[in-house]
DNA sequence: CCAATTTCAGCACCACTGATATGG
DNA sequence: CCCATATCAGTGGTGCTGAAATTG
């Protein structure tokens, strides 16, 4: 109970923190890890369903995320050429700006765990690795 | 960064369990929160304005979670009799019962948590720690 | 005919802002 | 007169379900 506890409030701080650092850039976190996902790939463009695969996250949630992302000129959607029900989101050069920038400010805010030493990061995140694989977040 | 997605990944995994623990008995983990806060208060009974000093959140989040709670017979609202303006919130025998069968529920579904042992929740809480301390959010 | 992919409409929840009524 | 307390209306975000269209 208390690690539950101590998981979710803390996500509570550090998310507040994340947000607020990626608000100038028009983006939620849910959308920066879209963005960020699209700009990582091979070719800057995933189906949709394979973002939601990626992210956990349900396909209407991507479809929200992506349009909200296009409508900002950040991603295209592009037809398949392969697959004619699927749909590509494609990162725009406005996008990868948008992304660097963000990613920047990101690490600029510390990510709201600015006052802890790099070895309490490294503690939290090998503390949480069972949690997640337990769920099948991580391969 | 690593440690923030941790947070934020291991933040969905355990919610996702916590919620569904909870949801046969009416309650979000919100509510939740809030009416074991008011079951082990020393008169069961709270200002509006204090949970949400020590549930950090909103105080607008009270009122809805409060007249939800209040909604479904497990809180009543009554005035304060030292201050016109607080309104007190105050938990009914049915919500006793409620957040106890809530709280079993919640043990026995292992917060999401079920497949570690304990001195991997151990590590997590006290990675945890830091974080929460650098908010305020513990005392 | 069935399955996969995406989208849409609709609902519940949470968090916030701004305005309001009441009272200290 | 100013501040505190709580509420209400409205907005945006997220996540789900159920239904639809299109294509494999």
């Amino acid at each position: 109970m208390v690690a539950a506890v101590s998981v979710v409030r803390a996500h509570q701080i550090v998310l507040a923190a994340v947000d607020a650092a990626l608000e100038p850039h028009g983006l939620t976190f849910a959308r920066f890890e879209a963005l960020a996902l699209l700009h990582f790939s091979r070719r800057g463009a995933l189906p949709m369903g394979k973002i939601g695969e990626r992210l956990q996250v349900h396909p209407t949630s991507v479809t929200n995320a992506i349009s909200r992302l296009e409508r900002d000129g950040l991603v295209r959607r592009v037809p398949s050429d392969r697959d004619r029900r699927t749909v590509l989101a494609q990162i725009t050069p406005d996008g990868r700006e948008t992304v660097v920038a963000a990613a920047s400010a990101l690490t600029a805010a510390g990510f709201g765990l600015d006052e802890l030493p790099a070895a309490a990061l490294g503690r939290i995140h090998d503390a949480l690795l069972p949690v997640r694989r337990a769920a099948g977040d991580l391969p």
